[in-house]
DNA sequence: CTCGCTCATCGATTCCGGTCGATCCATGCG
DNA sequence: CGCATGGATCGACCGGAATCGATGAGCGAG
């Protein structure tokens, strides 16, 4: 990087690499908040679990260990970092918590990745 | 789970949790290969970087090490994880690597997670 | 109140992923 | 040819995440 491009910026000789990133990359914290949501979808147990929750529209934990063969305790921390990511809402009913999917979340995201001047561009 | 609804499952009574996932969840298979894609831009420095390429709509790795504040290969590990998962291209033009975003990746991506009856949930 | 059921949390283990320095390969130049 | 440059790979280190068993907190039923 320390080449007489930087110093001449204006020459755009022909042996250069391409045109220097003016831009300042996204933000750090923008895409710290975006990768949080995508390593919340990054995982294929909770696709898995997602799934099942959007077939039921509305699932308990108890009916998510079998189908995905995984431990309660280790399906609860699944669904705890799905709800952390605002992708899922709990609510508790007498002794069961209820899982339902948030549309607007993955809506957004959608958004984000489709229309990545709005999301992983700097305005 | 194993209650009197699994040997019931007609009666529905009132304190039951939900209804039971008949459904079976999304292909383990392609949930590793839709969370693979996903792991690939679960990354701020990767966001950072894709976001750069976005601007330039072709730039090579001598340029991306400064913005972003990582080592050389470093920036070149993220760019093979990106080119791996599809989301980029790589290109060699003489001594320089050119990286260019390939938009169908990101519109698909977008799609699975914008309509996920196509993609989170089984046909 | 006591017991059983559902779920969350804790602690420990194991494994994956990000990061770097050092090195190697390929290309262009003299 | 030999040298310099851009980039990829290697080996190692380290922090974090996935998973489990055990345990604790809440609620319902008897």
């Amino acid at each position: 990087m320390t080449d007489a491009r930087t110093l001449l910026p204006v020459l755009d000789e022909p042996g250069a690499c391409c045109t220097p990133p003016t831009a300042p990359p996204l933000d750090l914290a923008d895409a710290q908040r975006l990768a949080e949501q995508l390593r919340a979808l990054a995982d294929p147990m909770r696709l898995q679990l997602l799934s099942l929750v959007m077939a039921c529209d509305s699932a308990c934990i108890c009916d998510l260990t079998a189908p995905v063969g995984l431990s309660q305790p280790t399906v609860s921390h699944h669904m705890r970092i799905l709800v952390d990511a605002g992708l899922l809402t709990r609510e508790k009913r007498g002794r069961w918590a209820h899982y339902s999917v948030v549309p607007e979340a993955f809506t957004s995201l959608a958004g984000l990745i489709a229309d990545p001047r709005r999301g992983l561009r700097t305005p």
